[in-house]
Parts: structure tokens; C-alpha cells; sequence
DNA sequence: CAATAAACTTAACGCGCGTAAAGTTTTTAT
DNA sequence: ATAAAAACTTTACGCGCGTTAAGTTTATTG
């Protein structure tokens, strides 16, 4: 079998001129069924494929696309990264996964080498209030970028992510209506956007159902929160500042850690009678599942949310990255009942 | 500001001529001093970056790295994910990251799409039995591969791992010694060739303690371990076939549904008098801290595995890609004594 | 069947940069 | 100071492919 060096020699060898077999790379419907069948005959005998590098230099837009993820060490993300991906490339683009893993300095430096890689777009979960924002208002004026899961007020074509008030609203409202009221479990400086709205939620939905919000704020920074949450359910416990038997975490990993320390104290989670606290989250996190009690927690429209991402950028490229205004769209979360509350 | 198209025009503008830009740019050291001043004193002032795709394209050898990795929603993966990406960047290269998601399916469309990039190196950790051995021995002849966590023997310049007697003669070590030598609790078809070799070294440790070793192996496909392990895990406590106090997970993330199911079942699990039975496992997960009781477990040398892996990738990159013939490198476990064991 | 449209071929240029050859300037060594 | 070495400049070609223009073949249509 003969080594194809380029695109001349494979064209001469499939019986057809090159630019129609350029055109055959760009779209195979583009060209007449015969020489298709003739290209895709000589395709399985020879197994060319064109150079990226010189494909990518000469057409004015490429089919790559960027995929952004603040922590990809959380497997919420992976997860997520994954969906965008197999999308990605169902649709005939090439995406790149690239993850900030919490860092503001990473996540520069990842918008910087998307610049280099000329992406027809980009999907961007920013790392949130760490996050650069006159760096990434820049990137967005130049490539098509659509955000999602940590929305930065006007920044990007478009945002999709979770309703963070029918999270907290469904929790909330389970909690009450088969116990007390839960109080609030969040990090006092939260990395991420969703935080503060979560917090909002839950003041709001208490005072409609005329409780008093009680939000216990923690220590911490960075991204590590099963450990944030853990010290902090350490601490909460052990001065005694928890005034409820049930307890809503702002997220699944805070929840994880919170689990933890209550187990360390002896301390039976779940909503039977013979516990003595109810413990509920957010996130629907993979290993919700798993903890000890299993997790009752609002999951993520996963599927949606990340379906509606490409699409959303898809639309953007096509329109050639601009035309209508910036747009958000949430979706509900639906509360997975477990063995905590 | 004028936006500077290429290099013909960055070069006009600092001064310098074409080829010596050029060359400054493949390496800033190559050039004299002054002249160096003089470009990257334009090079502030007009934000000028080679095309890559027309660097690459006329560059014999790209300077990107494929780093694959066999589940990305897997923790442990995310982790040396990162510090392989880190290393690369360290060293003037362009990481791409790509999952397989568990599937072999995928894990031949990555090494597809990574020969379409040219990378200068490959890092794969391979799926392992679901790898299909002949399309990776093809790829690993055409580029420069070094293989890490799961070895294939014979294929890739190197392999990188942990060495899995070690882990499971420390565990199975402490636990004989603390108390009753342990069961062993795997897959009974397990997806990673580690699994077997861990395995191996529990039987054989067992012997050479003069115990009898009894292995329980549960039923499951795919890399949702954690589910698996936890059916499994039901199914053993419920039929009472557990025959020790203390059982020895092939990992952590089997050991994770494994307490999980403990939990449920009322269990307790943990080295203090009153528990029931001791679980201890392999790897040193993320979340291995914050497991229920907290997991016992032989932490891999993750910062050991990923630095000479990268280090045997750039000796491989230096000579050509051939030369000396392949190498294996293990590195020991360091036990990590928690709660559960 | 001719007329028209659609798809093709040939020929040629350009993309942005690597790189080589030949000549010139600057630095270093003697 | 002079010779040699090192670094530079100019010139020019090539990489593999997108793309266009002009001419030719094939398919479609009434």
C-alpha cells in the first residue's frame, strides 16, 4: 500500500481533480453521487486524510471549538465536558478540552491559546468571581463564545444554565413540608456565582413560606469543598451553631464533606426518626449516590443544559457570530429524593 | 494600535528580518541578545503570535502532546490529567487532553484524531482490556508513545505505573497485623490490568503470610465501579459470603459503593472495637477522605507516575523516538492509614 | 433533441511560515 | 589590527490545501 503524501497524488489516484476532492472534504454532499462513490472507493484503499495544519490555515474559519470547564478534577464537570464533546463532534467539529482548575492565571492563559487555535467557537464555563473579566469581555468580542453554568452578567452571545431558584425552592419546600425548615450551608466567599444565587433563593423562599433564613457561612477558599465543607461542618457542630435538625448545603461537594463530619460525631443523617439531622443539597453530584446517607439533592438538567450550549453556539456560527442579543436560558432542576432528608 | 497579520509585517515593524524572527521564535536563545531586545520589545508593543497552523504545517514535528486518559469523570484521572498538563506546558509544548470515556470505540477515534495533530509525544493511559491491542500497537510504531497507569505489555516506548504488589502487600500487611488477614473484593471481570495484578499479589501475600486468600469477585461491566461495588457489596452482606471481618477492595472506587452498601445494611466499619468489619483499598482517591468511615487505602505516587512519565516522553522526543528498548517503571504505594481499616 | 444548468477539469495564485543559500555585517579571538 | 566565527539580511522555494477563473464534460429539462 502506497503512502499518500498529499492531496494531489490522492487525487490522481481516485481519477479526480483536486479541488473537486477538496470540495468532497468540505462537504461529500457537495459533490455528484458517482465521483463520491469513486472518492470513498480510493478513501478505504489508500486511507488519506487531508492536513489539519494546512486545512486550518487556508479556510477563514476552522471547526474547532473550544470547551471550557473551571475544575475538571469534579467530576460534575467531566461529566458535562463529556456531553459537549460527543456533541461537538456529531456535528463535525473538532472540540478541545481544556480545564482552569480553579486558577485565574490558568484560565487566561487557556482564552489566550484558544486565540491561537482560531476556534469557530467557544463553550466557556467561567471559574466565576475568580475570573478575569475584562480578559474574557476581550475574548468575547473576538470569538463567538457562548457561556454556561457560572453566567457573568453580559458577557458571551448567550448563557445557559441551571435555575438556581427552583433548586433551592424545591429543597426547601420538600424539607419543610416533611420537617423543620432547613438552614442554609455555603462557604462565606464562594467561588462560584450559582452560590450567591442559591443564597438568594433560599432567603426567599423562606420568608415566602414565613421562616426566618438562617445561612451558616464557612470558611475556605479555593475549590477543594468536600474539605471546606468538612472543617466547617466540624466547627458548625462542634460550637453547637446548627439551631435546626435539617440542613440545606449550597452544593453536593460542601453536602459530601458535611456527611463526612457528622459521621466522624456520630451523628445520624437521614429523614427516619431515629436521626437526628436531615442534610439536602444541590447539584445531583455522581457521587451523591453514594455518600453515607445517600444524598436527597436537586439535579442538574445535565442533558439540556449542555445540549442547549451547542446549540446555542451553533446558531452563533452560523450567524456569523453576532446578530441577535444576548440571551439566558435556565433550566429547572428536579429534586432526587434520597435516604439524607 | 495596528493589528500585525504576520510575520512579514512583525518583522518590517521590529526591525528584524523574516528568518531571524523566525528563529527567535522556535527559540529565544538562539539569537543574539540585542536582537532579542529589539523583538520582544515590538512584540509588547504590537501583540504579534505565529499561526500555528502555518508553524506546524512546515515544522517537521509539531510541539503538541496528546495526553489520553481512560475515564475523565474518574477523580484520580482528572488529577494526573492536570499534572501531565502542567508538565508539557512547563516544557514548551502544547497539551491536548483527550477521555475515552471508558469505551474502545473512542479510545481508537482519539488516537485517529491525535494522528491527524502530529504530535511530537502521545501520554496514554490505556482503557486496558477494552483496548483494542492492534489499532494502539499501530499507532505506538508511528508515534512516540509512553504508556502510564495500565500497562499493555510490549506496546509504547516505556510504561509508568504504580506497582501493584506493593500496594497490596502493604494493605494486606496491615491488616493481617492488625488484625484479621483480609478477603479480597473485585470485579469479577475487571476492566484494568491492574485489577489483575492486584490480584496476583493479594494471593500471593496471602501465602507467604501462610493465610488462605479468598477472593469474593461481583459482577459488573463498564466504569461505574462505584454502583458496581455497592450492588456487589449488597449482594455479599446479604447472602453472608464474606468469611472475614475484614475486607481489601481492588480499589477505591469499588470500596466506595462497598461502604456505602455497609452504611445501608447498618454495618459498622471501621478499626475502633466496636466495628464489624474493617474495608481498606487501593489508589488513595480524592474522595477517599471523605468516605464514611474515612477509606484506608495505598495511596499511589501520583506526582512520581506523572514527572517520569512526561521526563521518559521528552528522553523518547530527544532521541528521535527510537533507541533503547522499552522500559517499565514502578513506583511504590504509601499507605494512608484512615478510619475504615 | 437542443438548450441550459450543474458538475467537473485544468491552471494558477495565495495563505503564513520553515528553511536553505549566498552575501553582508557584527562580534570574538588572536 | 586582522582573521575567523557568528549572526545577520536578502532572496527564494516549498509545505498542503483553499479558492478562483476559464474551459470542458455531464446531467437535466421541456
Amino acid at each position: 500500500m502506497t503512502k499518500i503524501k498529499n492531496m494531489e497524488e490522492f487525487a490522481a489516484l481516485s481519477g479526480i481533480s483536486r479541488p473537486t476532492v477538496s470540495k468532497y472534504f468540505h462537504d461529500p454532499e457537495s459533490v455528484r453521487p458517482s465521483t463520491r462513490a469513486r472518492i470513498e472507493e480510493a478513501l478505504e484503499q489508500f486511507d488519506y486524510r487531508p492536513n489539519i495544519y494546512a486545512v486550518n490555515q487556508n479556510r477563514k474559519l476552522t471547526k474547532n471549538i473550544g470547551i471550557v470547564v473551571p475544575y475538571l478534577a469534579d467530576p460534575f464537570f467531566a461529566e458535562i465536558a463529556r456531553y459537549l464533546e460527543q456533541s461537538c463532534i456529531a456535528a463535525g467539529y473538532r472540540p478541545s478540552l481544556f480545564s482552569s482548575h480553579g486558577e485565574q492565571k490558568l484560565e487566561n492563559e487557556i482564552l489566550d491559546s484558544l486565540r491561537s487555535l482560531k476556534p469557530a467557537g467557544v463553550l466557556l464555563a467561567p471559574l466565576g468571581r475568580a475570573s478575569d473579566r475584562s480578559q474574557i469581555e476581550k475574548f468575547c468580542a473576538n470569538v463567538p463564545t457562548v457561556l454556561f453554568d457560572s453566567n457573568l452578567e453580559g458577557l458571551g452571545a448567550a448563557f445557559i444554565g441551571s435555575d438556581n431558584f427552583s433548586f433551592v425552592s424545591q429543597t426547601v419546600e420538600y424539607m419543610t413540608r416533611t420537617g423543620e425548615p432547613p438552614s442554609f450551608f455555603e462557604m462565606r466567599t464562594p467561588a462560584n456565582p450559582n452560590a450567591n444565587k442559591r443564597r438568594k433563593a433560599y432567603v426567599e423562599v423562606m420568608d415566602r413560606l414565613g421562616f426566618e433564613p438562617h445561612v451558616i457561612k464557612i470558611d475556605g477558599e479555593g475549590w477543594a469543598f468536600e474539605e471546606i465543607g468538612h472543617q466547617g461542618a466540624l466547627k458548625v457542630l462542634d460550637q453547637g451553631l446548627l439551631r435546626t435538625d435539617s440542613v440545606l448545603c449550597s452544593n453536593d461537594r460542601l453536602a459530601i464533606g458535611f456527611l463526612a463530619a457528622c459521621y466522624e460525631q456520630g451523628i445520624r443523617v437521614g429523614r427516619r426518626p431515629d436521626c437526628a439531622l436531615r442534610v439536602a443539597s444541590n447539584d445531583d453530584h455522581p457521587f451523591a449516590k453514594f455518600t453515607c446517607p445517600s444524598l436527597t439533592t436537586a439535579a442538574h438538567d445535565y442533558d439540556n443544559v449542555a445540549a442547549r450550549s451547542v446549540e446555542a453556539l451553533f446558531e452563533l456560527i452560523e450567524n456569523a457570530g453576532n446578530s441577535g442579543k444576548r440571551t439566558e436560558t435556565l433550566f429547572p432542576a428536579r429534586l432526587v429524593l434520597r435516604e439524607s432528608a
